[in-house]
This record gives C-alpha cells, sequence and structure tokens, in this order.
DNA sequence: AATGAATGAGCTTTCATTCAT
DNA sequence: AATGAATGAAAGCTCATTCAT
C-alpha cells in the first residue's frame, strides 16, 4: 500500500480519509442492495463482495446489518436536503413556487429509485429504524415551514385559499409524485403503464401541477 | 376426530373443505407474516407454528414460500374484486360516482393495512411475483372501464373535463389514498402525522374529494 | 377403464394381469432410476412419476423402497440365466465354447448398462440386499458348472491346462468384460477411452479372448 | 487453547496447521462415509460428528456437499499418484516390471477398499465430478507412459509381442485386480468366494500374473 | 485502527412413509 | 384389492456475527 511511505502525521489524516472513503464505497453499495432487497433480504456478504473492503469491515465500521442499514437511510434522507434548500426563492410567486417545487419532487422520485425504495422498505418495517435517527426529523421541517410560508403568501394574494394544512399539502404533493415511483411495478403491470415513457411522464407531471393548483385555488 | 361419525358422502367433501380451510387458515396466517416482514422477512416455521397445520403442509399445499407468497398475493387481490362490483351504480351522478369510488378506495387502504404492505413488498420485488399471476391483470380492467364510463358520462352532461386519461385518474385516486397508509409510518414520524386520527382522516379524505373533482371541472 | 365391463371372473384374472402389468412398469422404471442414482440417490417420486400408477402402488407392491430395489435386482439376475441356458452346446469345442461365453458376456454388459450399474450399486451396498434374495444364488450356479465342463472337456483333449479353478476363470471372464462397462467413465475420462468406439470395442474384445485362451492353454 | 502461549510467529503457521488438520480430518471421515454410503447416501451430518469440527466447518471449507466428494475423490487419486513414482526402476527386465505392477495394483485395491469404493461411486455418477478435476488426469498419465516404455523394451528384446495398445494393457490389469475388489461383494456371495482368504488372494494374483504375461509373450 | 478465520443458530426444503378408508 | 391425502423426521445449506489477534 502506499500509505506506507507516508509520515505519522499524514498518515493519521489518510486513514482517516482510507476510512471515510472505505465507509463510503460500503454505503454506496449497500444503499442498492437494501432498495433492490429490503432489509431482510439484503445480505452482508453481497453488499461486502461488490466493496473494496470485507465483510469484516462493514461491521468495524458499522457495528451490524441493521447499524449499516440505518447509515444508509440516514445518507439517502441527507441527500435530500440539498434539494430543500434550493427552493427558498421568495421573489417568485405562490403558484410558481408550487410548481417548482412539484417539478422538483416529481423529478426527484424518477431519477431516485433507490431513495423511493429504501422509504418503502422503511416503511414495510414501521419506521423502526428512522425512529432512532433523530437528525432526520429536524432535516424535513424545512419542507413545511417553506410551504406554510407560501400557502401564506398565496392567502394574503388572494390567490390560494386559506384552509390549507401544509402538512396535508406537502402529503398531497409527496403522494402524487412518489407512489407513480413505489409502486411503478404493480401499477405498471396491472393497467400496462409505462412509467419511464416520457410522454407518460411528461403527462402525469402536468396532470400533478394542475390538481395542486386547482385544489389550492380559493 | 369428528369425521369419524361422517357418511362415506359428507366424509369426501368434508375432507375438501378440511383441506380448505386448512389452506384458507395457512393464507391468513401468511398474509399477515409476509406483510410485516417482507417476503424474504416472513418465515415459513412462524407461520406454521401460528397454524393449526404444520410447516409440511405448507409446502404440500403451496409447493414453496414464494409459492405460498403468491397465493397470498391473488388472495389479496381476489378480496379487492368485491370492492369494485359494488361501485356499478348508474343512478348516480358522475359526481356522486367519484365521490364514493374515492371513499371506498381510502377506507379500503385504511381498514386493510395488509394489502397496502403487500404491494409494497411485491414492488420492492419488481412485481417479479404479480408477474406469474395473470389472472390478476384480468379482474382488474373492470375498475378503470367503470372510470371511463364515469368519465364519458360527465364529458357528455359538461360537468367533466374532456380531456382526462381514466388510468391516469386512477393512479391519483390510488396515489392519495394509499400513499398516506403506505407510508404512514416514515411520513407519520417525519412531520408528527398521526394517521389513526378520526379527524385526520376525516380532514384528508375531504381534501381527496376536493383535489380529485376540482381537477375532474372542466 | 375398459375393466368396468368385464364380469367378475374375468375382472379377477384381469385386475390380476393390470397388477402385473404395473409392477413390470414400476420395475423398468425402477431399474433406470437405480441405476442411473443408486440406492439412496434414487428417488421413490422420480419413479412414480414416471409410471402409470402412483407412489401409493409401490408401497402397496414393493412394501418399501428397498422392497423395490431388491425386486429390481432379482428381475436383473433373472434376465441374465436366459445367458446361460443359451450356452449350453455340446457339440463345439472347449476353445469355441469359450469364444463365445466371452462374446455373450461382453455384448450383455455393452447392451445392458443397467444391469452393470445395477451391480455395481449393490456392491456400495456391501450385497447387503442380494444376501436376502437367495434364488439368485442358485440361478447362477449353472454358469460355473458350464464353465467347469468346458475346462473338463479342454484337459481331457489336452488342448487346456489342468489346474484351472472355474470360479477363477469366470472372476477372470467377467472382470475382462464387466470392468471396460463399469468403470467407462473414470477409466474413460481419465486415459481418453472412446468405450462406446465399434473400433475400440472390437479391438478389446479379441484381446480378451487372446488373453483367455492363452491363458488357458497346457 | 494451547494457541494462547504461541508467539505471533508461530501462532501464524499453527493456525495455518489448523487448518490444514482439520481439513484432514475431515476428508478421511468423508472418504469413508462416501466410500460406504455413496455421494447422495452420505451424511453431512453423520460426517460432521465423527470430526472434531463441526459440519459448519465443512461448509466453510468444501462449500458443499458435491465439493466435499470432490475434493475426496481428489485425495483418493492424489494418494494413488504415490504409487506410480515408485515404479519407475529402468533395471528391471520387462517381465519384471510388469511382475510387479501388477503386484502393486493387486495390493493397493485390497488394501485401499475405499478408494476402490470411490471410484465406484463416482461411476454410478458418470464420472461427472472427476471432469471438474483436471488435475487428476495430468496425474494419471505416467502410468501410461511407463507401460509403454516397458512394452516398447519388451518388443525390442523380442520378449512381448509388438502389437499391444498401452491404454489396452493397463485396462486389462486394472480390470483384472480391480474387478475382484469392487465386485467382491456379489460375486463372493454368488459363487461362495472368500477373497479376504490369504490363499485366494494369492491363487488370484498368480492367474492374474500368468493371463497378462502370457498374453504379452510373442 | 484493522482484519482473516471461524461459527452457532436457524433457514427452506425434501424424503420415504403412513393414514384412513 | 386399491388409493388420494397427509406427514414426522431429517436433510443440505445460509445467515449475521464474533473470535482472537
Amino acid at each position: 500500500m502506499a500509505s506506507k511511505k507516508k509520515t505519522i502525521a499524514s498518515r493519521v489524516e489518510t486513514f482517516a480519509n482510507d476510512a471515510e472513503l472505505s465507509k463510503a464505497d460500503i454505503l454506496a453499495v449497500a444503499t442498492k442492495e437494501f432498495a433492490m432487497h429490503g432489509l431482510t433480504g439484503a445480505r452482508v456478504d453481497a453488499i461486502a463482495d461488490r466493496t473494496r473492503t470485507s465483510k469484516r469491515m462493514i461491521y468495524y465500521y458499522f457495528g451490524s446489518k441493521e447499524g449499516l442499514y440505518r447509515a444508509v437511510l440516514e445518507k439517502a434522507y441527507d441527500d435530500i436536503r440539498a434539494l430543500d434548500s434550493e427552493q427558498n426563492s421568495d421573489t417568485s410567486t405562490p403558484e410558481e413556487s408550487i410548481r417548482r417545487i412539484i417539478d422538483v419532487t416529481f423529478d426527484y422520485g424518477e431519477d431516485h429509485p433507490n431513495f423511493v425504495s429504501l422509504v418503502t422498505v422503511e416503511n414495510i418495517h414501521r419506521g423502526r429504524n428512522i425512529d432512532q435517527l433523530p437528525s432526520i426529523k429536524e432535516r424535513n421541517a424545512p419542507v413545511i415551514r417553506a410551504l406554510a410560508d407560501i400557502l401564506e403568501r398565496g392567502a394574503k394574494s388572494g390567490k390560494f385559499r386559506v384552509d390549507v394544512n401544509p402538512v396535508d399539502l406537502h402529503l398531497m404533493i409527496s403522494a402524487l409524485c412518489v407512489f407513480r415511483c413505489s409502486n411503478r411495478f404493480t401499477f405498471g403491470k396491472m393497467f400496462d403503464v409505462d412509467f419511464s415513457d416520457p410522454k407518460v411522464r411528461k403527462r402525469q407531471k402536468k396532470m400533478i401541477v394542475e390538481a395542486v393548483l386547482r385544489y389550492l385555488a380559493p
């Protein structure tokens, strides 16, 4: 290994970096595995095999299969935080803001099937693991605050109705954007819908925007 | 055993019933187990233990763990068929029809968490098993026909817009009704929503009805 | 079934025939299965599936898997008895008799791989089952008597040496004719011999005849 | 454990040896089991029970029951290689060389019934496993080369005939020496031969030597 | 801090056989 | 005489994890 020639000072840092790289490597592989097979279906061996490190290191870094799963879950929700921070643009109209939120949410689901799967998996396990990651909760508060702000501005300007619960609105948008991703296999096969077809995608996104905006109208 | 007193004629029938009863018993227990732990997480031993029969009989009747899972899946979709047949009431207005479809769909998700979980589980497995149950597909066609009929009546009477795809409408209603059930754990914990609270339930159902009807308006 | 119209008298006989046909059917299938997979490797289910009757009938007729195996073994040795009876032709010279015995033995091994396999299987089980079939022993005595007779005639005429043990001679011929059948797979693969090649077959038969006759020469 | 006192240096080596010892232990026990019961008849549990290690370790070291069987087969053929290397003595006459080869082959079969059984077992499985052990083939080439050399020397000196195929000669010797071992149970019981009787053994070995040498004579 | 070797517990499945008429 | 339904026992194998340095 190259690290053999390093000074003690640099080595500590390098090892730390190596360790971080290894952890990141494991997390990336594990994300796929958990998303594809679920918590119980995922195989620690399978993860280790596709990693630069060994199975032993998974336990060294993450303690257990569940510990690794929780780290994967945390990372997945971490990644989605970047989404929210982009949405703070007060200059746009409430309607434009809603449009963009739907647009971003819709695309995120399409582009991050692993995230969608992980949320699904976690719900099968009744949110048992997300309970142990209190940081996630804090991170998600901004979404509701942003929606509440938009709703307030819309109500004040007379463009939106005044009786909308921001959490329910978030539920509505999430449902419409995520369900078609999380249930694409059963729904797609049952009703012959090809969710990956760009035309279908565009049509459904338009439908969601219309439905939400009409609902918000006074 | 009670069968000792039976006549030959009744015995044959009774035996058939015994077998059917045993199968039904196994299916009921297995439905719970698969819904709670997923396909891989479910344990054949655990199912057998809660059954009047033995593990051996599960293999005798269903061939394999996956065979049992498929039977459970088929049964779950079978049960939902009853839902559809109730909805054929041509006397009601298109709006009333939509209201009732949402009402029934919403309640079904609430009242049959196992069904919702199974669909979730099947999507993690990318619809691999539902593919092998072609009967399911046929059974689900009526839902779309019913919606298409309502849409047509609505369009003719000028109450509904004319450009609605019935499958997309079904997707919208399913998303709004099912997502809040399938994702109740992650969403509920993240945003402090108690989906089991009757007030929340009522409020959200009202929101869904409004959203859909407003979307369908011309 | 056709038997439904039969009179009672004929039915008994017919059933007996049916039974015999079923037994023969089972035996034929079982012979293959035991020859191919050995006693433990053979599957009662596999045998039943390739039979016109059911697994239950195998137990009805033969009592157990081992019982069936013994019946198969007995049948196999029964069939070979026909071989011996043909060989009693006193008009031929001792040398001609030996030639013909080798010829027949050699061809029998080639043409009845199942028999060869069954003997092999039985030896893996240390002759445990053949022990319980005393009839087989009696049936095999004639071979030795025939050889003893040939040896005596050969010795008297001065064509053969006088110190040959007929059982050892039978061992020699059997070894040379059977080994190349029973061990064709390991030997063939190890030394690139294609035992099914007619040229190889002819060459080896010639070798065996020469070796035995030279050994028997005074 | 004794290893607690070991130095680091010795420990590594000792651990390696422990593993090798465990493997050798398993192989020895498995050889017996497979020879006695065949591939399917052998029980992994039975092997594990007679071993210092556990069933789990068998799978750790050998992957599967078939993997263990192949290892056993390879070891058995490995052991016989020692036999061949002893036979290279150019000073002896061709006749003496043949005598010794028969002597050694004859005794090896007598003294290693497990080897004979394993070959038998492998032939029932149509050489499927030996196919996957290409090393075995290489190891067996020397036998044929040695025989070819002897035949050539014998032909040159006018002591042997010139038209003998060395592989066929090997087949002849193997057949005469091995058949009486592999088929001792059926043949012995059928014709009342006690192959373990030293007198019988001696008589038959003499017969084999005579038969082969007479066949090789010009 | 990092790791190769080892493992107990439990998994799904298969097997020959018997039950009950 | 004949048979479809049912089954206890055990098989091969896999899993996440720990041992021991």
